[in-house]
DNA sequence: GCCGTTTTCGGCCCGACTGTTTTCAGTCG
């Protein structure tokens, strides 16, 4: 798929554009149109030029150049762009407080092009002979270039959250705060994030900024105002907190919160209809009268808006839908009745059956799935014919003693590189679920994988594709797979595709899941759990779900055992 | 460069913090 490259050059367009000095508005544009093909979920090469213009932010010229860069590889606009302005430019916008201007100064000066030449420069005390560059600007240039030769650029979520955790817990112990929230894209569970923000409200917001400094974990203090301070901790994330008033608390979240694209069409509204919004509240513009902002519900309710959930603040056609009422219901935490993708230590789990029925109870579910692997996947011990047998009387045995729930008998059964499964079918007609998963054959091209995932889906006994891009948060790239084919055939075969609630995992990723949604695909949430501790990550299935405005109707284990249990033999009687 | 219940031109979100400025520009979110 095209759009990552696309989105790439757009956003690089963007930097180079804002080194020139080129009209911001323009600036924007290019960044708006970059993100919005991003996230769009669905190939840019297979659409019209009318598609093209109908995405939010591409008019006729960026139409004009996906188009030209479909056609040659290249655009044209781009490379006369890199004559005017060197590329290496782009890379030194990446030092934290190095802007576009202080950028083109270097430049100007001395020619600066990359990194290296700009951490002699500076180690020299040449930056100081710079307009509006002093001793301190030089050192924390250099600091900054530290920083992000050390930094990764974004974190998962199931890394960021546990530690923004700890830090709210930290400050309401030591510090005099009254309400406290994580704010961002944690708020929004965005599946991996750049920062951690903090809002509170607190009497005393100096004491607070202290407490805040001087926390545990932290390597340093960027910034610390009288209400608003940031600072990085050990593992290399800044974290960034704001105290504000009680009556503005709303207005503050909300703001912090975002998304940036959310906040700037809630601005325009407002300033549409006369009124101005900041992070202190809604205000009507004539007179300054304060309309509201001490809740968010608030904020929306003055716009003329639906409240919408923080999961679904990234402009992506929320606001209109908020407008016209007609915000989907979205899928919650409470709706899953079971959970689909589960390991025993009959394979590569350190739980057994009857630990897992355990679990089951505790989560309050109606069903699990046990989905220990199959024999292929042997450094996982994965199950023969002849285990899954002796599995099956252990979770039949074990059924019989249970009341008001049930173990299902399942399988992840490994999809061989040439797309053919480790059981016949035979065997596969045997279990209640049947998860099918890749696990090896990465480097395939994207027509072989893509070939096997859909092959494997038209098995009538293929109940769910798992882990379905095999990405890896921060370790490892999703295999070369066709998505948007793999979610037709599911349609058409009507396999469930999964949402992989595993922190690193979350796949299917977020952008599909919303075709997913538009194409009639059921979607199941499983948390491939392998321990006790990872039934809780559901939470985060949940949340992906709900950016990828899932209802509990589109969701698989929404459904009660009964329902499940025949859903699940739909497919399979649709062959017969 | 995009966009339109202000509709094909003229707008386009708003404020905190820092450093190097004697009143504000640059950067960031």
């Amino acid at each position: 798929m095209k759009n990552l490259e696309i989105s790439a050059i757009f956003n690089k367009m963007a930097d180079l554009l804002e080194i020139k000095g080129d009209n911001p508005f323009r600036i924007r544009a290019y960044r708006k149109a970059a993100f919005n093909i991003e996230s769009l979920g669905r190939d840019v090469s297979l659409l019209s030029k009318e598609e093209l213009t109908d995405i939010p932010g591409i008019g006729e010229d960026l139409a004009g150049k996906i188009e030209e860069y479909l056609a040659t590889g290249g655009i044209g606009g781009y490379d006369r762009l890199k004559e005017q302005v060197p590329e290496g430019l782009v890379t030194l916008l990446g030092v934290p407080g190095l802007g576009p201007k202080t950028v083109a100064h270097l430049y100007d000066r001395y020619r600066v092009t990359d990194i290296d030449e700009l951490e002699r420069l500076a180690r020299e005390h040449r930056l100081v002979e710079l307009p509006g560059i002093g001793e301190k600007t030089e050192a924390d240039i250099l600091k900054g270039i530290g920083m992000i030769r050390r930094a990764s650029a974004r974190y998962p979520l199931g890394q960021a959250l546990p530690l923004a955790r700890e830090i709210t817990a930290y400050l309401a112990g030591q510090s005099p705060v009254g309400l406290l929230d994580i704010a961002g894209s944690l708020r929004r569970w965005k599946d991996t994030i750049g920062d951690i923000d903090i809002i509170a409200t607190s009497a005393d917001p100096g004491s607070v900024m202290t407490a805040f400094a001087h926390m545990p974990g932290v390597r340093e203090v960027l910034i610390k105002g009288p209400t608003k301070s940031s600072v990085v901790l050990k593992e290399g994330i800044q974290v960034d907190i704001r105290v504000v008033d009680e009556e503005s608390y709303g207005a503050a979240l909300a703001y912090f919160t975002g998304s940036k694209a959310h906040n700037i069409r809630l601005r325009e509204m407002a300033v549409k209809a006369g009124m101005k919004l900041n992070e202190y509240g809604i205000f009507r513009e004539r007179d300054d009268r304060r309309l509201g902002g001490k809740t968010e519900e608030e904020i929306y309710e003055v716009l003329g808006l639906q409240y919408v959930p923080p999961e679904l603040r990234e402009d992506a056609g929320e606001v209109e839908a908020a407008a016209g009422n007609s915000l989907p219901l979205l899928l919650e935490a409470a709706d899953i009745r079971g959970d689909l993708h589960v390991h025993s230590d009959w394979s590569d789990g350190n739980m057994n059956l009857e630990e897992l029925a355990m679990s089951m109870r505790e989560m309050g579910y109606r069903y699990m799935a046990v989905t220990d692997h199959s024999k292929g996947l042997g450094v996982a011990r994965g199950l023969n014919e002849e285990r899954i047998l002796a599995q099956r009387a252990a979770i039949d045995s074990l059924n019989r003693k249970l009341k008001g729930a049930r173990l299902l008998a399942g399988v992840e059964i490994n999809i061989r590189s040439d797309g053919s499964l480790d059981f016949d079918e035979e065997v596969l007609k045997t279990f209640d679920i049947v998860v099918a998963s890749v696990h090896s054959g990465f480097k395939q091209s994207k027509a072989q994988i893509t070939g096997r995932i859909v092959k494997a889906m038209k098995n009538p006994y293929v109940s769910v594709i798992g882990h379905p891009s095999g990405r890896l948060l921060g370790e490892r790239e999703a295999y070369e797979v066709d998505m948007e084919e793999v979610l037709a055939a599911a349609a058409e075969t009507g396999t469930a595709i999964e949402i992989n609630a595993y922190p690193l995992r979350l796949d299917l990723a977020e952008p599909y899941i919303r075709t997913a949604r538009e194409k009639g695909v059921t979607l199941a949430v499983g948390t491939d759990s392998h321990n006790r501790g990872q039934f809780a990550n559901m939470r985060y299935g949940v949340a992906i779900a709900r950016r990828g405005w899932l209802r509990k109707t589109d969701v698989l284990n929404t459904l009660g055992l009964k329902e499940l249990l025949s859903r699940l033999g739909s497919k399979r009687r649709k062959r017969i």
